[in-house]
DNA sequence: TTACTCTCTGTAGTCACTACAGGTGCAAGG
DNA sequence: CCTTGCACCTGTAGTGACTACAGAGAGTAA
C-alpha cells in the first residue's frame, strides 16, 4: 500500500500528476486512510504505470482514455489495438518529417553565416 | 495598406494569431483608421513575416522577442545570431533522436502483434 | 434599406501539466 | 508529551501558443 509521492517515485512521475489523471477520469479514484489520505495498491500503481506508458510513447490522453475504455471491456479485437498503435506510428513519423525538414533549412542557414563581427548576418537575410 | 483578414491571408496565419502577437508586445501596434480598424502598411507585413518564420522554425516565442529586439538595435555581431540559430539546431536534433526512440518501440511493438480477431494482444501485453 | 461580411473588444477554452497557498496528518527525535 | 518537519489534502492559477466565441460596430454591394 503505497501513497502517493511513493507512487510517483516508484513510477518516476509527479506527483501532481497523479491527482490530475484522477481528476480528469484517466484513472479511477484510489482507496482512502481514515483520514483522507490517498492509498494505493499494486493493480493502481499497474493501472497508471500503463497510463505513463502510452503517454510516454506520445499518445495523446484521450486516446489513452479510449484505449482505456477498450481494454476494460475485454471486447476487443487484437487488430483495433494494432490499428491504434499504427496510428500513432504515422503520426510520430509525420513529425519526423516535419523537424527533419527543420534541421535542414536550419542547416543551410547557419553554413552561410561567416560569423562575422558586424551586422551583415547572412541567417536575418535569409528571414527577412 | 491590408486590414487584419487579408495580412492573414496573404502570411497564411490564423487571423487571431495577428492580435495575438499584438496583445504580447510581438509585434508594434499598426495604425488604425478613424473607426478603429487596424490597417498594415509593407514594413508591418515583413516583421510579421520575420516572426511567423522564425516561428515556424520552431522558436519560441520569447526567444523570437529577444532576436526581434537584438535585430532592433543594430547592436550586435552576425556570430551571436550564429549561436543562437544553432542552439535551435541541437534543440530539433534532440527531438528527432526522441522521435525516433519512440518511433523503434512502437514498430517493435506492432511488429509482434499477430492482428488477430481475439483479446490477446501482445502490444497491450508490452504496456502492461 | 437590407443583407452580408469584416472587424472590434474582452474573455474563455485547449492540452498536459506544474506550482502555489493555506490547511491537516503523521512519524521521529528530544 | 511536545515539537519539528515533511507529506499530504484541497482548490485555483499559471504555462505556451494559440483558437474560439459573444456581442457590438463598420463597410460594402444589390
Amino acid at each position: 500500500m503505497l501513497k502517493r509521492g511513493d507512487v510517483a517515485r516508484q513510477l518516476d512521475c509527479n506527483i501532481e500528476t497523479v491527482r490530475y489523471y484522477e481528476g480528469i477520469g484517466l484513472i479511477e479514484p484510489p482507496q482512502r486512510t481514515q483520514s483522507g489520505h490517498r492509498i494505493y495498491d499494486g493493480d493502481d500503481v499497474a493501472r497508471l504505470r500503463f497510463v505513463l506508458r502510452l503517454r510516454d510513447l506520445g499518445f495523446p490522453l484521450e486516446d489513452i482514455r479510449a484505449l482505456l475504455a477498450t481494454v476494460k471491456t475485454g471486447d476487443y479485437a487484437c487488430a483495433d489495438i494494432a490499428v491504434i498503435a499504427e496510428h500513432q506510428l504515422a503520426e510520430i513519423r509525420r513529425k519526423i518529417v516535419d523537424l527533419r525538414r527543420l534541421e535542414k533549412t536550419l542547416m543551410r542557414m547557419t553554413e552561410q553565416c561567416h560569423r562575422g563581427a558586424t551586422p551583415d548576418c547572412a541567417i536575418i537575410e535569409a528571414l527577412s
